[in-house]
DNA sequence: ATCCCTTTTTGATCCAAATCAAGGTTCTTT
DNA sequence: AAAGAACCTTGATTTGGATCAAAAAGGGAT
């Protein structure tokens, strides 16, 4: 897909106070922005014609987020769906002594607003600048029952989404730090999450993000980028670029060892 | 509800040596197993009417699974989805090399037969005695096109899966063996899943399946368990019953502390 | 470029939970 | 009632990852 630049966006909005950005329907006539979207592929608008995107097109916001920003917070009344159109989201729970853990990372096309009991369930922070498609809830859920393959599409998402998090229960109950770590890079370059640059892959998460995504701390990520390093496995460069070195072993270390 | 005696049925079909047996249809006339259902609140059955639920008894075979049986395996191709009518039951998943997670525990009224790819993601084992209201996978499927409120319904479910799997997550990630169990302990109690035997609850469950459902081993489960008892937060009797004695603190354990 | 702040790395130490080992219960079967 | 198996408990020991500490590297702003 033609790669938005949206960093253009925040600079035409820099002086701009609010917490999100919305912009100026001029930029595209009503009803071609969902026509024009080029990332339907899995999504939520995966499965909807030309007339049926107008529909949602009408009632979309684009908002854009600074990398950093909480789009929502744990326990806020849920009030909008959203597609995530361009960025990289967590969804982040913390413990009133303040421990935290990183449910998901959101990427380009998933959806986010799963609520419990009308609230949103956890809360979504930006960690690169996004952009994301907004439905109001209320008028989504009406146009779910006029089109009910939309809430198929979206039940089918979250079965996969269930069946993920499965997988990531067994990884915290029962996996070595080498063996989550391996499976977890080897997860996000399958997924296509990661972008490419010089040929190496963009980890877009720093190591803290990481280690309250795997359940360890920060010092046992980095001990174990740098083993992965010395033993070959991967190499690490400038940047947050990861190349890697030994796909097979990595792989062998994501799905047994010890 | 009224509780049915399924023990009575096993006797009766004690010779039969399949995996799984089928109760004869004279029992209950066609149509009346379902509409004497008394425990469709929660349900995928919550929804229907009294001519939709004859649609369901229609498709439906009750299925009774010995203690330690396998319900079907991770990988299988998905025939079959069924509504847990009796019994306790645990999900699993187990690595090359022998580890052991439990993804979840089903009880009474739970949906089972999440998929990935058309094949069930995990195994399902009885712990206990149990009955299962068994529905052809097409067939069930082609009823959720007729009435799209089915699907509706379990796709509510679902979320709500989703997010206690989430929870889960958190538990795993950051939380203490203490606050693993006592967490554990209050959830089961809370969602009912457990049964009243001279007003202490009864913990169907072993320590292997505990500790392998919290990402601990059975001997700090079972060292956990003492200290509790010792702290005079719990009381352990014969025969698996537990009565809680400060679930005050319990509760301050599972939310927050060390 | 330089400075400052944040992030990452590495080393030393500690500790909670795993592992190892061995008894003691409880349940099941005959 | 007795024997056997499965399960649970407790103690001793080990260890992997957390914690503590400090230096090095990277990135952004001026």
């Amino acid at each position: 897909m033609a790669t938005l630049d949206i960093q253009g966006l925040f600079d035409v909005f820099k002086t701009n106070p609010g917490q999100t950005v919305n912009k100026p329907k001029h930029f595209l006539k009503k009803k071609e922005r969902c026509r024009n979207c080029t990332q339907r592929a899995g999504t939520l608008c995966a499965i909807l014609t030309c007339e049926e995107l107008d529909l949602m097109d009408d009632m979309m916001t684009w908002v854009y987020i600074k990398p950093g920003q909480t789009i929502f917070t744990e326990g806020d009344d849920l009030d909008y769906y959203y597609n995530v159109a361009e960025g990289v989201i967590r969804l982040v729970k913390i413990l009133p002594d303040g421990r935290r853990a990183i449910l998901d990372f959101l990427f380009k096309g998933d959806f986010l607003g799963l609520y419990a009991k009308g609230n949103y369930a956890y809360s979504a922070e930006a960690i690169t600048q996004v952009k994301l498609c907004r439905f109001p809830k209320l008028k989504l859920q009406a146009l779910f029952k006029v089109i009910p393959k939309m809430e198929s599409q979206l039940f089918g998402m979250f079965s996969n989404k269930l069946v993920t998090t499965q997988n990531r229960i067994v990884d915290l109950a029962r996996k070595s730090p080498r063996e989550r770590l391996a499976g977890f890079l080897l997860t996000l370059i399958e997924k296509n999450a990661l972008k490419i640059q010089d040929g190496a892959w963009v980890l877009p998460l720093g190591h803290e993000d990481i280690s309250d995504y795997l359940g360890l701390t920060i010092w046992t990520i980095s001990r174990t980028f740098s083993a992965f390093t010395r033993e070959g496995l991967i190499v690490v460069e400038k940047g947050k670029k990861i190349r890697l070195k030994n796909e097979a072993e990595l792989r062998k270390l994501a799905e047994i060892c010890v």
